[in-house]
RNA sequence: AGGGGCAUAGUUCAAAGGUAGAACAGUGGUCUCCAAAACCAUCGAUGUGGGUUCGAUUCCUACUGCCCCUG
C-alpha cells in the first residue's frame, strides 16, 4: 500500500465507543471543527417518536451540524445492517459532494464494520421464506436438528457458531442454500477486505465503574424525561414487542411493565442491568476490530478539548484533512 | 434490658460430621442481514475465638453483627 493510495481514499472519521460514554457530546464539537457531517451508526436512533429511551439529541443540541440517519424510520418498519449500510453510504455520497468529511457516530459495532469495510451483503433478495421456514423447524424439531443439517453442509462454520445460537446457524444454511457457498468460505472472504476508505476510527472508552454509574443515571435520567409516557404513546399506536424498534433498549423492558408482565421496580433493574450488559459487548466488539485509535478518558483528565487535540493530530498524520 | 431467631460467593437462596451447589451480578469471549439482538466461557463463599471429633463449615460454647417479640 503506497502513501498515495491512501490519500486520493476518501477520507472518514468514526467516533464509537460504548453506551453513556459521551460519544454525541464529542462529536459536535469535533464535526464542527473538521467540517465534518454527522452519520448516526445506532439502530434505534433512525426511529421516530423514539427520543428518549435512544438517547437521541434533540434538534437544539446538533450546534447546527447536519445529522443523518436519525428519524429516517416509522417505528413499524424493520431496520438492519442492510438497510443501514445502504443508507449511510447514500448519505456519505452527499456529504462528499458537499466536499464535508463524512463523521461516523454511534455505538452499533457491526453497522460500522459494514459500511467501513463495504461488507458485501448483495446476496440478499428479500424472500425471508426459506428463514421462516427454518425457524419453523427450530422451533418443531429442536436447534440440535438444525445445527446437524449445518454441520452437513458446512462443518467448518460449526466451529465457530454453537449449536444453541439458532439465529446464527439458520443464518449460516439460508446462506448456502441461497447462494451455494458455505458461510464460511464468504466470511473468510469478506474479513479480508481492506477499507476503500482513508479512515480514523476512534473508540472512545472510560472507566468500567464509572461507566455503569452513567448508565444508572442515565436510565434514571431517562424515567424522569417521560419515558413511560414515551413507550405508552408508541404502544397506543399500534407498537408491539416483536418489532425490531421494540427490541431496544428502555422499549423492550417498559413495554413489560405495562403490559403488566412486571413491576417497575422490575423494569427499570432490567434496563440498567441489560444496558451494562449491552456496553461490555460493545467494548469486547471494538477491542477485536483492527486499526482502532482508543481514547480512554481518564487519560484526558476528562478535557474534552484535550481529547479533539488528540484527535485533530490523528487527521492531520493521515491526511484525513 | 429480657426472650427468641439468623449468620454460607457481591446479592438471594441450597446442602452436608469427610470434594459446599444454584440463580443473578461481576469478568472474558463469539459475531459479516433481527446486532440495543442471539450465543458461549469463567472467577468467587461457610463472621471471629475456643471446645468435642481421626476429621467441624456442620455439633457444643463464648463473642460480634443483624432481625423479630416483650417492656
Amino acid at each position: 500500500m503506497t502513501l498515495t493510495q491512501t490519500v486520493h481514499k476518501p477520507g472518514l472519521v468514526i467516533l464509537t465507543g460504548p453506551t453513556a460514554v459521551g460519544k454525541s457530546e464529542l462529536s459536535i464539537e469535533l464535526a464542527g471543527r473538521i467540517g465534518g457531517e454527522i452519520i448516526s451508526a445506532d439502530s434505534m436512533q433512525v426511529y421516530r417518536r423514539m427520543d428518549i429511551g435512544s438517547a437521541k439529541i434533540g434538534p437544539e443540541q446538533t450546534g447546527g451540524i447536519p445529522h443523518h440517519l436519525i428519524d429516517v424510520l416509522e417505528p413499524t418498519e424493520e431496520f438492519n445492517v442492510v438497510a443501514f449500510q445502504r443508507l449511510a453510504k447514500e448519505a456519505m455520497a452527499g456529504i462528499y459532494a458537499r466536499g464535508h468529511i463524512p463523521v461516523v457516530v454511534g455505538g452499533t459495532g457491526f453497522y460500522i464494520q459494514a459500511l467501513l469495510y463495504d461488507i458485501d451483503f448483495t446476496e440478499n433478495d428479500e424472500d425471508t421464506a426459506l428463514r421462516a421456514r427454518l425457524e419453523e423447524t427450530a422451533a418443531t424439531r429442536g436447534s440440535e436438528a438444525l445445527y446437524e443439517r449445518l454441520r452437513q453442509i458446512d462443518p467448518e462454520s460449526c466451529e465457530s457458531i454453537h449449536a444453541h445460537n439458532v439465529k446464527r446457524v439458520i443464518r449460516a444454511i439460508e446462506f448456502y442454500e441461497k447462494t451455494g457457498t458455505k458461510i464460511s468460505e464468504h466470511n473468510r472472504q469478506q474479513r479480508e477486505r481492506t477499507s476503500p476508505y482513508n479512515f480514523a476510527y476512534f473508540v472512545l472508552n472510560d472507566d468500567r465503574q464509572r461507566l455503569y454509574d452513567r448508565i444508572e443515571e442515565r436510565v434514571d435520567q431517562m424515567l424522569k424525561q417521560g419515558l413511560l409516557e414515551e413507550v405508552s404513546a408508541l404502544a397506543a399506536e399500534g407498537c408491539t414487542r416483536d418489532m425490531v424498534s421494540m427490541q431496544g433498549l428502555g422499549y423492550k423492558e417498559i413495554l413489560d411493565y405495562l403490559d403488566g408482565r412486571c413491576t417497575l421496580e422490575e423494569a427499570v433493574y432490567t434496563l440498567k442491568r441489560d444496558t451494562r450488559h449491552f456496553a461490555k459487548r460493545q467494548l469486547t466488539w471494538f477491542r477485536r476490530e483492527r486499526d482502532v485509535l482508543w481514547i480512554e478518558k481518564p487519560a484526558y483528565g476528562y478535557d474534552n478539548s484535550r481529547i479533539l487535540e488528540y484527535m485533530m493530530r490523528e487527521l492531520r498524520d493521515r491526511n484525513i484533512m
